[in-house]
DNA sequence: GTGAAAGCGCTAACAA
DNA sequence: TTGTTAGCGCTTTCAC
C-alpha cells in the first residue's frame, strides 16, 4: 500500500501526481494562505502516498531558512556543555527547530574555522562557546547570521552574549568557605595574569574579592594555574600541592570536573572532606550529587542560560546586548 | 588591504575578478586537473582577495557532497556518547570532514524523526546509536545514504553495524566478581524480558552465562530492572535494595553512571567498597578514575569503535556487515 | 585549455 | 484561486 520511497521523490513528482503546479504544492505544504480546501487535500494525499519529504538543501538554497541552530563547543565530552546542550535542544525542539552540535577544539584557529563552517552552513543562528578567539578575529569573519557568544569570556564587540556571573559565583563560593572557617583556600585552576579576561581570570577575581572583602589575607601561592580543565589536571595539581607540603584547608576549583580530581587526590592522601579540607566546584553538573562526598558547587543555572540565549536569537538586532545570568551556591557535603 | 567580506561573495564574483568563467574557478578551487599554472594562480589570488568561500548548500544541492557526517545519539549529556563522539570527530577531522551531532531522544518516534532529518540533510553518512527503533521501522525510511548502526542493539537488517561485545564484557565482569569471592551479585539495570535484544538484555545474558559457567546459583531477584540509565536510577534502586534487606556482596551495573549512583548509595548506607560490596560498571568513562573508590569497569574501546565505524563508512556496499569490537575489563579499586 | 549552458529541488515573484 | 517563470550558487557535461 505504502511502499518505501526507493528513489528520491521531488516536489515535481507530487505536483504531477496531484495534477497541479509545483508552486501549489509548495504553498500547501508550507501552510501558506494559498490554499483551496479541496485542492489542498488532494495535494496532501499525493504527497503522503508518494512519501514525499522536502529536500532541506534545496529549500535552504532558495529561501535561506534552515530550521536548525548551530552550537559550537570546545569539547564534546565536557559534562557542562552536554547539559547545556540538552537544555538548548529541549527548548528549540518546542519551536520545531533542531540543535546541531559541532566541536571546535578550543584554540583560536579551531574556533575560527568552526565559526566559519557554521557561518557558511547558514544556520538560522549560531551559538558559540568561545575560549581562544578574540573580538577582532570574529569581526573579520563578518558574520551575517545571528551569532550569540556564550558563557565564559567577556568579549566586548558586535555580538550579543550570555555570560554567567563568574565573579559573583566565585565570590559567594569563597565567602562560604571563609565563613565556614577556612583560612588557606587553594584556587585550583586560577590565573595570575591580569590581562586575560576569560572565565579562569574572572573566577580568580571573585576569589580575590572575597578575601579582601572579608579581610582575609590572600596567599598568592595558593592560586594554582592548570594546564587543562580535566579531572586529571585537578588530581595532579592537588597531589603535587600535598607533596610540596603546602598548608591548606579548602579548595575552590575552577570546575566541577577539576574538583572531582581534587577530591580523588585528597582521598588518596588520606585527607577527609570536608573535615580536613573543604571543596567547592563550579558548574553544578549532575555528578555533584554522586561524588563521595557530594560536591558543593556554584550553579550557573544552565536552563536560564539556554532561555536567555534563545531570547537573544529570537529578537533581531540584538548586537551588543549582554545578558548576565546570576549563579547560586548549591551547598552539599563537601563543605561544612 | 583585505577588508572583511561584508556581503556574500559568490563564485561568479571571483570569475569576474579573474576574468575567467565560473567553471574555471570551480575546477581550480576543487583541485581538479583542469588547471593551467598561470590561470590557476590568478584565480586563487582573486578568491583570496575577495575572501571567497564556497557556499556548502549550493555545492551540496548540485554535487550531493557534504563533507559532514551525522551522528545521532539518544542524549547529549551521557559521558559515553561524549567520549565516543570525541573519537569520531578526531578521526573525521583528519580526513577533512566534520562530525555533526544531533540528539534523538531515544524513543522509537524520536529516533525515526532524527533519522529522517539526517537522511534529508544528505550527510555523507549517518552514524546512529539506536535504542527504541526496530529494523522494519528503519527500512521504511529507505535510507539512500550510508547508515551505520551503533553499539547497543543488535538489529539484523540491511545496515552495517558496529557492536560492542556486550555479552562477553558482562561475562568477564561477573566472572571477575565470582572469582573474587562474590556470591550474591546484583545485576543493576538488568532485564527479565527475554524477547528484547537490546544492550540491557545482552549484558544480562552475560551475567547469566557467567553464573552457569562457573556453577554459581543465580538469584533471579537480584536482577533489577531500572527506569533509566542515569545515576539517579542506580542510586534509588540500590538504596531500595538495602532498605528491603536484600543480601548482596557485589553489584554489576549496566553502566558506569548507574554504578556511580550505586557507589553513592552504598556510601550512604555505610557499606564499604570493595570490602563489603564489590562494584563493576560498564563503558569505562573517564570518571572511573576519579570516583572514590576508583571504579572497575568494562572498557568498550571507544577509539576502536570509532575506527570500525569509519571503516564501514569508507567502503561502499557494506550492508549487512557487522563488526563486533571486543571489550576488556579495566580493574580498579572497586573490586577485590 | 577554456567557456557556455544546463540544472540540482525548491520558493517567491509575477501572470493569468 | 492557480500556473508559469526565474533563479538561489554551485558543478558538470559538452562544445569550442
Amino acid at each position: 500500500m505504502k511502499p518505501p520511497p526507493r528513489t528520491t521523490v521531488t516536489l515535481a513528482d507530487v505536483a504531477a501526481a496531484a495534477g497541479v503546479s509545483k508552486a501549489a504544492v509548495s504553498g500547501v505544504l508550507n501552510g501558506k494562505p494559498r490554499v483551496s480546501a479541496t485542492t489542498a487535500q488532494r495535494i496532501k494525499d499525493a504527497a503522503k502516498n508518494l512519501g514525499y519529504h522536502a529536500n532541506p538543501t534545496a529549500r535552504q538554497l532558495r529561501s535561506g531558512r534552515t530550521d536548525a541552530v548551530g552550537f559550537v563547543i570546545p569539547e564534546l565530552h565536557r559534562p557542562y556543555f552536554g547539559e547545556l546542550a540538552t537544555h538548548l535542544a529541549n527548548q528549540l525542539e518546542q519551536q520545531g527547530r533542531h540543535l546541531v552540535i559541532q566541536r571546535s577544539g578550543g584554540s583560536r584557529e579551531q574556533e575560527l574555522a568552526a565559526a566559519q563552517f557554521a557561518q557558511l552552513r547558514r544556520y538560522d543562528a549560531v551559538i558559540m562557546s568561545v575560549l581562544g578567539v578574540d573580538p577582532p578575529d570574529l569581526e573579520s569573519l563578518g558574520f551575517t547570521i545571528p551569532l550569540v557568544l556564550l558563557g565564559e569570556k567577556s568579549m566586548p564587540g558586535a555580538h550579543p552574549q550570555v555570560l554567567m556571573d563568574n565573579e559573583t559565583g566565585a565570590f559567594e563560593a569563597v565567602k562560604h568557605l571563609l565563613t565556614r572557617g577556612a583560612q588557606h583556600i587553594v584556587m585550583l585552576g586560577g590565573s595570575h595574569s591580569p590581562d586575560r579576561n576569560d572565565m579562569t581570570r574572572r573566577r580568580t577575581q571573585g576569589y580575590r574579592t572575597a578575601h579582601t572583602t572579608l579581610g582575609q589575607p590572600l596567599i598568592e601561592e595558593l592560586i594554582i594555574e592548570l594546564g587543562g580543565v580535566g579531572a586529571e589536571s585537578g588530581y595532579t595539581a592537588t597531589t603535587q600541592l600535598i607533596a610540596d607540603g603546602h598548608t591548606f584547608d579548602a579548595i575552590f576549583a575552577v570546575t566541577d570536573v577539576v574538583a572531582m580530581g581534587a577530591l580523588r587526590a585528597l582521598a588518596d592522601a588520606g585527607l577527609r572532606v570536608p573535615h580536613d579540607v573543604q571543596v567547592i566546584g563550579f558548574d553544578d553538573i549532575a555528578d555533584c550529587n554522586y561524588t563521595v562526598p557530594r560536591l558543593t558547587s556554584v550553579n550557573p543555572h544552565k536552563e536560564h542560560i539556554a532561555t536567555a540565549v534563545l531570547d537573544l536569537i529570537a529578537v533581531p538586532n540584538n548586537d551588543n546586548r549582554v545578558i548576565t545570568v546570576p549563579t547560586t551556591l548549591n551547598v552539599r557535603e563537601s563543605t561544612l
